[in-house]
DNA sequence: GTAACTGCAAAATATTTGCATCCTT
DNA sequence: AAGGATGCAAATATTTTGCAGTTAC
């Protein structure tokens, strides 16, 4: 299994197919940078300079669709952002992730290392893609 | 198991200590009519009578503050709400769910008859809530 | 050089708030 | 009667779109 970490911000973006731009550069630096999630609000701030809120929209939806980070369901509206550890770059993410929102920094985490069990479904139904958004109170809450 | 569609509307009202008021009793009718979850938009349109948008955000968020419908966690952004079939009024709701997201015809049903298995956290984390979202095709569609 | 990306302005949507009025208990 | 709920208007916030200028390959 590789790290995602382990390549740098020009390798990643070329590995997804994408132009290497300054703001795609800022943007994933953040992700690689941050353990938890981003939400859309974070990324315009802490981007060092900061970056058009039209550029972080596109950025988003263009990394989001060409897979290099998955978005992240919440009940409460706010889509987050993160990247997850595992290397996913030959075009296939694994089709199940877990993440963990904090209940009290609010902060939230892809766990890679956490296995989803196999769940079944009532016949008819074909998955694809499982989401699990488990909140709690974090390691460092606790 | 007490399943909550042989509530009646005002029964379920009362029950989860909201007033009953012809908005509120109108927007839970259409959760008990369809199976599906309804995304905010679907809610001012299906009732009948329109329902003044403000009115639905509020009833909506008073609802979920009350325990009385889950809202379901989706990656793009639309929130969406649906009852659960199980009786969930002692206060308590059970503390995970498995929804299905359609890809084809985009409906949200919540599965309460599916089992979300134990997931183990890493040493430190302690959960509260399990959501699973699972997405793919649904028994209709297939 | 060409296609893709950015940034600004503006449009379109979505959500929240204040307040006077009406309804439930 | 009193507190809660509604509906309208208006304030905010969020997201999308168009387009001209710039950049990556």
């Amino acid at each position: 299994m590789t790290h995602i970490k382990q390549y740098s911000v020009n390798d990643l973006l070329k590995r997804f197919q994408l132009n290497v731009t300054d703001s795609r550069k800022k943007i994933l630096q953040l992700f690689l940078n941050q353990p938890e999630a981003l939400a859309h609000a974070d990324i315009e701030n802490k981007a060092g300079e900061k970056i058009d809120r039209v550029t972080v929209y596109r950025t988003l939806q263009t990394f989001v669709d060409k897979g290099l980070i998955p978005s992240i369901p919440t009940a409460d509206n706010s889509i987050r952002y993160a990247l997850c550890k595992d290397d996913c770059s030959e075009g296939h993410h694994h089709d199940h992730h877990v993440h963990f929102v904090c209940e009290q920094c609010e902060k939230t985490a892809c766990l890679d290392e956490v296995n989803v069990p196999e769940i079944n479904l009532p016949s008819g139904f074909k998955k694809e893609k499982i989401e699990v958004v488990i909140s709690g109170i974090c390691k460092e809450c606790s």
